[in-house]
RNA sequence: CGCGGGAUGGAGCAGUCUGGAAGCUCGUCGGGCUCAUAACCCGAAGGUCGCAGGUUCAAAUCCUGCUCCCGCAACCA
């Protein structure tokens, strides 16, 4: 008889394929995997998909850059996420690439289905134009006018574009939203998409491009390509074989709608309101959760290449192994906050966790057993009241992981299954086997620890396997037993009695010496460094400071110098700028004129200092405007490589108004 | 007043929704033990839970105001 089997389906967002993946998207995928297999453990039809998003300007420059189609530059760098991925040990039943044909094929169909219904229309996408650099620029953005890459003039212009109308559905998103409290987690992020996006009213979204030509070609208006959204979301059904004006495969009729969408925190507003309204559209039932997951964040700094910090998940691998990666982005990830990743911690967790509490009681509880019985494993009966809170502790375990895992809670299910192995050592130390093996008459009672330990240890591997799967097959290979199914991980006692233990122990976690760690990474670091083209000098960071390179700009001519009219100005008064963080706003009287500019300065001086300055200003700037503040000259400083500031100020006392030349 | 998050013993965090003796891991100190990977077990020190008010018999938790950090947005003339 065949039990009737929940289907769960769960994806995580595909990756762009700009490069290599670090640790922060490394991190998505253990932790859908150990959802998924958690989920397949409780008897769950799991299907867990997973993929790279392949398409957009940047692939089609950086595949330019390096000399090779876009297509030979994704196929690299989905190979490469592929690869990690599967050093990872995660389980996913498909890899679905924005490139494949099925997928191209679908994303063609909706588009023109969404046409033809008029929830795409035609329209313009407009601003100022470089010609050149055939980039589309806001005012704002524009550099005096002209283009901020090339610094050629640039013109009004409109680019056509099919646009989305997002507000036609807007009412029963909001609905939606409201009536099912768990569609976005953490519930916090839920307030976030309402009172920025939602309520204030939605634009409409472009979802396709004329200005670039690596995308899905709109099939009946081949000039354009679909942007971005229209393309990477719809993966979650055209993976599962969905099929636009059709039923689809059976497997989509099966799996859909998906039970959880797992992200990062940064996209939850397309997966919570571009994503339902495009199914919406399409008449398709809509997501059961959407869930934003915090991102692991480097201690010291941000992660930059020229830097040499970024981790990647395979050096990572190469220094302490898949599960002890696996067991630190998990355990070490918080629900909602964002998490802290140094080589110090890492080293601390495997130390203390993996090395110690685990991977010390598998090896001396097999020792023991050994020592004393040849490594034969028999339940002699004997008990004693001291056995029963260790039994408490593990048979409560499974419960208490499965409603951690219920919602989600990853790293307290770890915390949960540890403290199982916590107990376990405790055990050892209230019932002292040396002890008892030193009395003849307890011989049964010793072996009757020791059964009670193997047992322990079996049902916490066994319940470990979606988390490190990997070191439950090692444990349980040296116990010379079999994982325990979810129905009886509740049950003590199943451990064969007179079943014997490896009599070789391995060592399952070796600790490591933070010095020689260090050692591994500065070479790492060195080799980053080296492939991203940062010459280092050997003892560089500790020497004076080195001598700033100073590009040279295209020449100009006296004439376009005397262009540009420098003069001495004094603040009469500086406020900072209300809407923002980084400008001061200030008076400037220069001679007889006063003059206002906002400078980004705030962050090196406050408004009470600025006043009665005298500094140099350059007074014939087109003046524009700042955080909605006019701005009618610019107030010259020096900068330096940390960004700190400096005004110029004239050497001897000058009248304000003064020419500077 | 653009949006949001955070501030809890030396470090990293939980607890805040649903008020009711301040908790976890690491580190430090002391003790125990010797089966084991200098591991394991017990105990202790260490916090006015960012600041100031308020509600309450009772506030880390609820309300008001403030300070400082961090994202996003904007923007650095």
């Amino acid at each position: 008889m065949e039990k009737i089997r929940k289907r769960y389906y769960m994806t995580t967002a595909i990756a762009y394929t700009s490069g290599k993946p670090h640790i922060g998207n490394t991190y998505e995928i253990v932790l859908a995997d150990a959802i998924a297999r958690f989920h397949r453990e409780q008897g769950y039809d799991v299907f867990f998909q997973t993929g790279t998003d392949e398409h957009g300007q940047k692939i089609e420059l950086k595949a330019q850059e390096k000399g090779v189609t876009p297509k030979e530059f994704v196929d690299d760098v989905a190979g490469q996420i592929k690869e990690i991925w599967d050093l990872m040990n995660t389980s996913y039943d498909k890899f679905i690439r924005t490139t494949d044909d099925y997928h191209e094929r679908e994303v063609q169909k909706i588009f023109k289905k969404l046409y033809e219904q008029g929830d795409i229309y035609k329209g313009y996408y407009e601003g100022m134009y470089c010609t050149p650099c055939e980039s589309f620029f806001t005012e704002s953005q524009l550099v005096d006018g002209k283009c901020p890459d090339c610094g050629r003039p640039c013109t009004p212009a409109k680019e056509e574009a099919y646009f989305f109308k997002m507000s036609k559905y807007a009412d029963r998103l909001i609905e939606h939203i409201n009536t099912h409290p768990e569609f976005i987690q953490p519930v916090s992020r839920k307030n976030e998409m309402m009172n920025n996006f939602l309520l204030p009213g939605l634009q409409d979204l472009c979802v396709s491009r004329t200005s670039f030509t690596w995308g899905i070609p709109v099939s009946f208006d081949p000039k354009h390509v679909t942007y971005v959204w229209l393309d990477a979301l719809t993966n979650y059904i055209t993976g599962i074989g969905y099929d636009c004006g059709g039923v689809g495969t059976e497997l989509f009729q099966k799996m859909w709608p998906a039970d959880l969408h797992l992200i990062g925190k940064d996209i939850i507003r397309f997966h919570t309101i571009y994503w339902p309204i495009f199914l919406m559209a399409l008449d398709v039932p809509l997501p059961k959760q959407v869930f934003g997951h915090p991102w692991l964040l480097q201690g010291d700094g941000k992660m930059s290449k020229s830097k040499g910090n970024v981790i990647y998940a395979d050096d990572l691998v190469k220094l302490f192994g898949v599960d002890a990666v696996r067991y630190f982005v998990l355990h070490e990830m918080p629900f909602e906050n964002d998490g802290v990743i140094t080589w110090e911690l890492l080293v601390e967790r495997l130390n203390s966790e993996l090395a110690n509490t685990l991977g010390n009681l598998v090896n001396r509880t097999i020792s023991m057993s050994n020592k004393y019985f040849g490594g034969v494993i028999a339940d002699k009966g004997v008990t004693d009241t001291m056995d029963e809170d260790l039994k408490a502790v593990v048979t409560g375990t499974i419960v208490k992981v499965a409603e951690k895992m219920d919602k989600l809670r990853v790293a307290d299910s770890l915390t949960e299954i540890f403290n199982l192995f916590k107990r376990c050592n405790k055990y050892i130390d209230e019932t002292m086997p040396w002890a008892l093996a030193k009395d003849e008459a307890q011989q049964d009672r010793l072996s009757t620890v020791l059964y009670n330990l193997v047992e322990a240890i079996t049902i916490g591997a066994s319940i470990l396997e979606s988390f490190m799967p990997e070191t439950t097959e090692r444990i349980l290979k040296q116990l010379n037993t079999e994982k325990r199914d979810y129905e009886v991980m509740d049950q003590f006692g199943l451990y064969p009695s007179g079943n014997k233990v490896t009599d070789t122990p391995e060592i399952l976690f070796a600790r490591l010496k933070m010095e020689d760690v260090m050692v591994e990474v500065e070479k790492l670091q060195a080799e980053q460094k080296a492939a991203a083209g940062i010459v280092e000098e050997a003892p560089a960071e500790e020497e004076a400071a080195e001598d700033i390179h100073v590009e040279l700009k295209e020449e100009i001519s006296f004439e376009d110098f005397g262009k540009m009219q420098f003069a001495v100005g004094e603040i009469i008064s500086c406020e900072a700028v209300k809407k923002s963080k980084k400008l001061l706003c200030s008076q400037v009287k220069v001679g007889d004129r006063t003059i206002q500019v906002v400078s980004g300065i705030k962050a090196a001086y406050s408004p009470e200092e600025m006043k009665g300055k005298k500094v140099m200003v350059l007074i014939n700037l087109k003046p524009a405007k700042l955080a909605g503040m006019l701005s009618e000259g610019m107030i010259l400083c020096a900068e330096d490589a940390e960004g700190n500031l400096s005004l110029m100020t004239p050497e001897r006392p000058m009248p304000s108004g003064a020419e500077i030349c």
